[in-house]
RNA sequence: GGGGAUGUAGUUCAGUCGGUUAGAACGCCGGCCUGUCACGCCGGAGGUCGCGAGUUCGAGCCUCGUCGUCCCCGCCA
């Protein structure tokens, strides 16, 4: 590559690239930026210059300037250059509508080359897009483009806005290590050995969850920060091993101060992010109620076809299937696809049946409603009163489509609300402007794990149990609810949170439940039981994964448009090569060793 | 850990039944061009068909293995 390229001296910029107009006609400018385009008539030279702002068409004529036209051929697309020149109204009939500056061009006076480039990878302009496996690789090429960038330009406003209205109530920013205990519970940990002391590990935090809770001892009395977490688990499009979560807690309150703080949070960036107004207050649902409605603990609301119980009926048909679902404590639950009789093929209804046994459920049954029948491979099993019953209790007319799920309670929510998204899906019903938000309540605070064979928390085991709960602790602890809280966005969970256990003897009764001996407890998080004991005030807090909530509002397909340096799902970034071995010298001096295979 | 998809020029893709010299578009290089904005026209260069075995007279195509990437299940308090 030449190194003949022009110094910058004392050239600086008056405007960038996106901000020029009608207005600023006959006015003298120095733009900076990379070539975007060219197109070289030979006598006249057109090149789109873009910098984060913006493209601006800029013309290199001979009549303005012969020394510079004549530099101006050798120009590439990506070099990056500098130039003088004078705003210009476009000759009538040559404005661009397409772009935001297209009433304007600049006619250039100066010109300097910045820097040259090799011919890059991929066309940054996006004629031809490149595998994502290239513009991972060469990720500030692919970060050029307008479009990503305009995620992180939203992004970044919707930080600071959560700081303003934070701030705003009292709020103080802190942060906890990263260096931090590993914590057995919850997801893998990331560990990272210890030089000063060998064969001990600290841990990349999953959440500062314990940092915070003992900043409310501290009487910080409201916290937030913009944390960095990290869990060693398998990837998927909508996570990623490190992601970003505003996180935040609260002393001297309840639920309903946590909740009040996030709806003014939402309301505050939806408004100065998209300009989209959102109603307040968020509405609430319970889980059992989610569950029972929608299959699933983060309903996505922005469609009906809710799960319909039907085993009243299922029970008087002479179909076995049913009727065994049901004498083993199972349910029969369906759904209504209004119109999709004559749409759904048999091959369709096949795929739709294998969808949900590779969810775990025994099978789908279907029946499309007619004029005075059904057409069902089940419709034998049930006499005339019982298809009135069901038809009435679907409200099903004639046309429609009802797919049912006959199995263990969990699973035929499970595999009936994962069915009701992948239906909505192929019928394109989903409204992708829609923003529906939804409090999800009063979870479980308990569940069985069948693998560990124990009880196990299903938020964390700092989790308070609703008041009127309490007596059930002792019998029917997996009847006990959590004061907890997830917020719930289009079908995504974007966070969650719970009123946190402040009080010593009720912390031990929970341990006590959990299997956690004293002495295990002392050991995984002792150092924040001991802090609970020294003037612990009520607090309650949450927090919101960001990449997910920007992802939602740029409309993003994955996680990756929204973080700069993503990882593949393989956990690797390459760009850097991460993770990559290290020298020998490096492990000993952890006093490491590796085992071979 | 499991399932699915995918890998051919710098890039995105096509490549028939296994058969002669692996094509197109964009990009790149050279030339022409004063109103382009997906500029146009003429010419040109560019290939380890992911990698490694195997089957075959012959493999981009078939088989096995392996690696990368993407999606999903498990997992993610």
């Amino acid at each position: 590559m030449s190194t003949n390229i022009d110094t910058l001296e004392n050239w600086e910029r008056t405007h960038d690239c996106g901000s020029l107009s009608a207005n600023n006609a006959g006015t003298e400018v120095l733009l900076m930026g990379w070539v975007n385009g060219r197109r070289d008539l030979g006598s006249l030279i057109f090149i789109d210059l873009r910098d984060r702002g913006g493209i601006t068409q800029i013309v290199f004529d001979p009549k303005v300037s012969v020394v510079t036209h004549e530099k101006a051929h050798v120009l590439r697309n990506e070099w990056v250059i500098a130039i003088k020149g004078k705003v210009s109204p476009r000759l009538k009939g040559q404005e661009n509508p397409k772009m935001p500056t297209g009433d304007i061009e600049v006619f250039v006076t100066d010109l300097k080359i910045l820097n040259r480039t090799e011919v890059p990878p991929f066309q940054v302009d996006g004629a031809v897009d490149a595998s994502e496996t290239l513009r991972l690789k060469y990720r500030y090429l692919e970060l050029r483009r307008p479009r990503l960038f305009e995620n992180f330009r939203k992004r970044h406003q919707v930080v600071s806005s959560i700081r303003e209205c934070l701030n705003r109530n009292g709020f103080l920013e802190v942060e906890t290590p990263f260096l931090t205990k590993s914590t057995p519970e919850g997801a893998r940990d990331y560990l990272v050995p210890s030089r000063v002391n060998k064969g001990t590990f600290y841990a990349l935090p999953q959440s500062p969850q314990l940092f915070k809770q003992i900043l409310m001892v501290a009487g910080f009395d409201r916290y937030y920060q913009v944390a960095r977490c990290f869990r060693d688990e398998d990837l998927r499009a909508d996570r990623q091993p490190e992601f970003t979560q505003i996180d935040l807690e609260m002393s001297f309150t309840g639920e309903e101060g946590v909740m009040a703080i996030f709806e003014e949070m939402m309301k505050d960036l939806f408004k100065t992010v998209l300009g989209k107004e959102i109603a307040i207050p968020i509405p609430r649902m319970e889980y059992t109620e989610a569950m029972d409605r929608f299959g699933c603990d983060r309903p996505d609301m922005r469609f009906g076809m809710e799960l319909k119980d039907i085993s009243g009926i299922a029970a008087r048909s002479d179909f076995n299937v049913f009727r065994q679902a049901l004498e083993t404590g199972g349910c029969v639950k369906a759904i209504k696809v209004e119109n999709a009789a004559a749409d759904f093929s048999r091959k369709i209804l096949d795929e739709l049946s294998r969808f949900v046994s590779d969810l775990g459920a025994k099978g789908l049954a279907w029946i499309k409603i007619t004029d005075n029948e059904w057409q069902s491979p089940i419709a034998k099993f049930f006499n005339q009163e019982n298809i009135s019953g069901l038809n009435k209790i679907m409200d099903a007319r004639p046309g429609d489509l009802l797919l049912i799920v006959a199995d263990k309670i969990k699973v035929a929510n499970q595999a009936l609300g994962m069915l009701r998204l992948e239906v909505a899906k192929r019928l394109g019903i989903i409204e992708k402007d829609a923003l529906s938000f939804l409090w999800v309540t009063r979870f479980p605070l308990l569940e069985y794990d069948e693998n560990e064979g124990r009880l196990q928390a299903v938020h964390h085991p700092f989790t308070a149990p609703l008041i009127e709960d309490l007596h059930l602790l002792k019998d029917s602890p997996e009847k006990v609810r959590a004061r907890a809280y997830d917020l719930v966005l289009n079908g995504v969970e974007i966070g969650g949170g719970s009123v946190r256990i402040h009080d010593m003897s009720l912390q031990d009764e929970i341990f006590k439940i959990l299997g956690i001996t004293r002495e295990a407890a002392d050991r995984k998080f002792g150092f924040f039981l001991e802090a609970l004991k020294y003037g612990a005030p009520p607090h309650a807090g949450m927090a919101i994964g960001l990449d997910r909530l920007v992802a939602i509002m740029v409309g993003a397909e994955s996680l990756r448009e929204v973080i700069a340096f993503p990882k593949t799902s393989s956990a690797s970034c390459l760009m850097s090569d991460a993770p990559s071995i290290v020298e020998e010298s490096q492990l000993k001096e952890l006093g490491i060793g590796l085992l071979s295979e």
